[in-house]
DNA sequence: AAGACCCGCGAAACCGCTTTCACGGGCTTA
DNA sequence: TAAGCCCGTGAAAGCGGTTTCGCGGGTCTT
């Protein structure tokens, strides 16, 4: 059980000949100290090999250096890598600037569930929300001052701290990318519409057509929901519906992936006849046959941006959201 | 800045008519206490809406009440589902158990390093380990008496807690099968072998070569890496060396998909001409074309079996590892 | 030269809970 | 009935930092 017997400021402070309230001046960065008996200080914390113990320092400052990544998993939505992977972004962050990461990965639900209770009872120093589905809780903690991040544009406009990817500037690009490649009839199978990142790929698609002076004919906008079977389903009926489409914009890897099967499966030639473009650059993008073109999005950059914003409020800077370019990667698919 | 003012023990005990000495007994379980004084205990604390500090707590009995979940991330390891999913799973099982889970991502290299550091000083009550590539760290820390849980077979015999797959039993299962499906010559791409998990599957493909009577001919064995790329590499080589392979199974899904991509660009049907076994169901295995015949894990299983041998360590019971069985799935490619 | 300030520093209170210790009373034992 | 126990309980001493407060001495006014 025993967590070896590490020194104490007593210990500390008696080796270098100071009172305690001078080592925790020294190892705070006072600077109101002389820098002879802040030498002294730091060497004596070398020479016993200290290190603060968290716990104390947490329970006398109110501080605890965690901070919370909040995961609403109604769904099992940290299986998506994508999530796993702004998380390494966040933890590298914050690692590097002496936090520690705490997971808590759980259907958020209410403003007063388990999570919230957590959250609020002061033993995390701030928050980051992933895959946020409803903005009540967010609005509670704020309104306590818990420092908050969130990945993710938040639905309604509070002026919260989040950090997101340029969905709008994507879908925009996905869809330009297919009418330069000759479509002329391009549909978008959205993600879960119910999600600020599905409507804003969609405003960047509608944005290349209203550029283009037309409109999309109807029916070329199906309300998928990321799914595989989503995308197998809206390309039946696009293509009943419409024979002559010519390009898809599916709003994830995955949606593209169920759309070129169905395609492939009634013998409709990718890209000959129509061109797909995906979004993520998930794995299944790179490994698919024909390789799927899509928009990549720099996840792990994602979480580093969601850690900084953090750790400047921590500091009590302003923070300004921020918004990660997405690069177009062409492949076979488009 | 305000985590709203709580009531503390000395509310309780006023409001209870006991001293603050009762109220932890009565709040930590001490049964020793007079039913009625404990009642009056609870009442005060539902009125109040107490909870308890953790951080006072802890520094008080020394336990912290969080796990660390240690992720070697040499490479973006993290960004493998996998560990998400195993991460949700713990995460899960932690939380109903009272603790939380701390999450870093980082290269643990050393046994000294920064994570070492943090493990070593009694911040946390356990670790948990995933894609462990070093041993050294792990015994230092079970010699302080640190509870640990490994996930993956460690390579040396120390008797620490794990939990793994059953993946001898899985390779077992996938060449068993592409064997049943009248294939005669099977190669295996292996994972890195540096890993455990790697080993105990080629173990159940020679097992069933063994109990076949023959031996795989020389450069059936080929060692991969876990990449799409190795796949790919090694179905070429394998053709090259052995035109007459008619089973492949690739220790992971990913490789499965390269050695597929290889064989459809040169024109061998699968399963036609070559079946394929992967190894995961991971979502790739899904929506690959032809859909991939391969091994299942229960990867949330997995992390709430690391999860309940914590606890259960934390309890001071005796544990021994925990091996989950797989399923074999069977799609198109085999 | 005396009063007003400022600065660096230590003593001590404090954060909120846990745990040891000793006390008083009811019971058993001789 | 006296001595010995056991039990439920509260007082108080931590746990290891942080922070307030005030003191002594040097500097700056007037």
């Amino acid at each position: 059980m025993a967590p070896i017997a590490r020194p104490t400021y007593a210990v500390i402070a008696r080796t270098a000949n100071v009172s305690e309230a001078t080592v925790s001046r020294v190892l705070n960065g006072d600077d109101s100290v002389h820098p002879e008996r802040a030498r002294r200080v730091h060497e004596a914390v070398e020479k016993l090999g200290y290190k603060k113990n968290r716990v104390a320092s947490a329970l006398a400052s109110g501080r605890t250096g965690l901070i919370a990544v909040v995961i609403d998993d109604d769904l099992s939505v940290f299986s998506d890598p994508f999530w796993g992977t702004v998380t390494s972004g966040v933890s590298r962050v914050l690692m590097e600037n002496g936090l520690q990461t705490v997971l808590m990965v759980s259907p958020v639900g209410s403003a007063d569930g388990g999570v919230a209770q957590y959250l609020k009872s002061g033993e995390v120093d701030g928050a980051i929300f992933f895959a946020l589905h409803s903005d009540a809780l967010v609005t509670k903690l704020q309104k306590q001052g818990l420092p908050l991040v969130i990945t993710g544009t938040p639905h309604s406009s509070n002026d919260v701290a989040f950090v997101d990817t340029d969905n709008f500037g994507g879908g925009y690009a996905a869809t330009r990318h297919l009418m330069n490649q000759g479509a002329k009839k391009v549909a978008i199978i959205t993600g879960d519409i119910g999600t600020t990142a599905a409507k804003q790929r969609l405003d960047g698609y509608l944005q290349v057509y209203r550029e283009s002076g037309h409109v999309p004919a109807k029916g070329l906008i199906c309300e998928g929901d990321y799914s595989f079977e989503s995308g197998q389903q809206h390309a039946k009926k696009l293509i009943a519906a419409h024979p002559d489409v010519d390009g898809i914009f599916a709003s994830n890897d995955l949606m593209a992936m169920g759309a070129m099967s169905v395609l492939q499966d009634m013998g409709i030639d990718v890209p000959g006849k129509v061109r797909v473009v995906g979004f993520d650059d998930s794995l299944i993008a790179q490994t698919a046959r024909p390789a799927l073109t899509t928009i990549r999005q720099d996840v792990v950059a994602l979480g580093e941006a969601a850690g900084t914003l953090m750790i400047a409020q921590l500091n009590g800077q302003d923070v300004e959201p921020v918004i990660l370019p997405t690069d177009l990667v062409v492949r076979a698919s488009a």
